[in-house]
DNA sequence: TTAATAGTGTCTGTAAGACAATATATC
DNA sequence: GATATATTGTCTTACAGACACTATTAA
């Protein structure tokens, strides 16, 4: 692939390829689904697969400046929620050469997305075969998207600003996959962690009790049990 | 500092610099030591830091392999456990320009380790001040090192392969800094979980009754609460 | 009034933590 | 036996989950 290998300058010579790609969910028929647009250009043109970039020394400050250029240009917008994944490195990965991948992961409302855009959203359930090591990539996202549904508030950055319990409990068991009682969610989420708080709006209009709506509770910041708890922390990343 | 950016071929040019930094933890006087060895070129040529590494494009098969190779590099033996932590990128981070860093958690027994070795591990709660953004790596590998000890095998890698529960428990309490009571730590750490098996000999010769020795459940494996509970799994990384 | 979902109250089993009791080496 | 730590036993309490009950809207 390299082909010739030029003079270039000693300093240049051997950098490995520096790329950004982006697992961006968002909801799709009220599941999660993976955004996974056709490629515009070689290697493997017209292929869906998830957006990335090569690292722009000139433009970005850091991988996560880079990762935010190439969610907005898909998007049309900024991300909710972008965290750091993994990286992913080798000869093999890439047929362009020696390459490593900072992958990230995004989160974003889908109300706020054009048209367009969401023919691209796939359901993460049924994803196809992807390119380069995606389908690692995307595995992983997903895996921790899971993982930390379970202790934090971070499908909340799916839902619009303001949202109802049973929205986003509903959302939680699409996730997971686990059913959640009611009543228990609700004193979890609200009361014991505070991972919501209350609007002072309800949802009205519908044949039943009104429902309290609800919003993160601090804008674009994910938290953590706080309590008083046996604190399972961050553990993790981020 | 890039001097003269010649002419190169376009495919090169732009690519920031590719390197591997590794978090390489042992034990020094019972408490948590980092290895900080001085460093033999510029920059910060003399001072203490992280050991680390170019990625080699032609020796390397991928990041983790460049891990291995500084980590052996610096011990004169294989770590015991590896594990990537996180991406550190910029421009500013390192003089000689844009650099994208792959930082691993590296662990090993402190009785396998070379004298001279063990004259450059530092605790870890006095580090000096480090060069690059070498602070800010130190503190999240404490940090994800402390975090895990709380639910995972890890810490036992810093053991040689037999130990006491004594010997375990006390490290758990170097590492997170909280006390545990000694019944209930076997009951977790052998009954529930799993996470050490005896090995079938004793520790004796000390004026008391002898302690039975352990061993990882499975050898260089790290093994999460796989019991029946409520199961906060790896949730961060790995 | 009925239907449907919102929100509250209560019980129970499990597991973590505190602490007491027993076991087995050396001196 | 005295001492020191290993190992086991038991009690208490906090919390997650199951489930029953009350509240409030529109039709």
């Amino acid at each position: 692939m390299q082909g010739a290998q030029p003079v270039g300058t000693a300093m240049d010579f051997d950098k490995p390829i520096a790329t950004v790609d982006v697992a961006l969910f968002a909801l799709v028929e009220g599941g999660l689904g993976l955004l996974l647009p056709r490629r515009d250009k070689p290697p493997h043109a017209g292929a869906r697969a998830l957006p990335g970039g090569y690292v722009r020394v000139e433009e970005d400050d850091d991988t996560e400046a880079t990762a935010r250029r190439v969610a907005r240009g898909k998007l049309g917008m900024e991300v909710s929620y972008l965290e750091q994944l993994h990286t992913f490195s080798g000869r093999r990965r890439d047929p362009r050469g020696w390459s490593i991948a900072v992958a990230y992961l995004g989160l974003v409302p889908a109300a706020h997305l054009r048209g367009a855009v969401l023919q691209d959203i796939l359901p993460v359930d049924r994803l196809p075969p992807l390119p380069f090591d995606h389908g690692a990539i995307a595995a992983k996202a997903v895996q921790r998207l899971r993982d930390k549904s379970t202790y934090s508030s971070l499908p909340g950055f799916l839902l619009p600003p303001e949202f109802t319990l049973q929205e986003l409990r509903t959302l939680y068991e699409r996730i997971t996959g686990e059913a959640l009682d009611k009543a228990n969610f609700r004193r979890q989420v609200v009361d014991a962690q505070r991972l919501v708080v209350p609007t002072g709006h309800k949802r009205t209009g519908l044949a039943h009790r009104p429902a309290e709506l609800f919003r993160l509770t601090a804008p674009g910041t994910l938290l953590l049990r706080s309590g008083s708890g046996p604190a399972r922390p961050p553990a993790g990343d981020e």
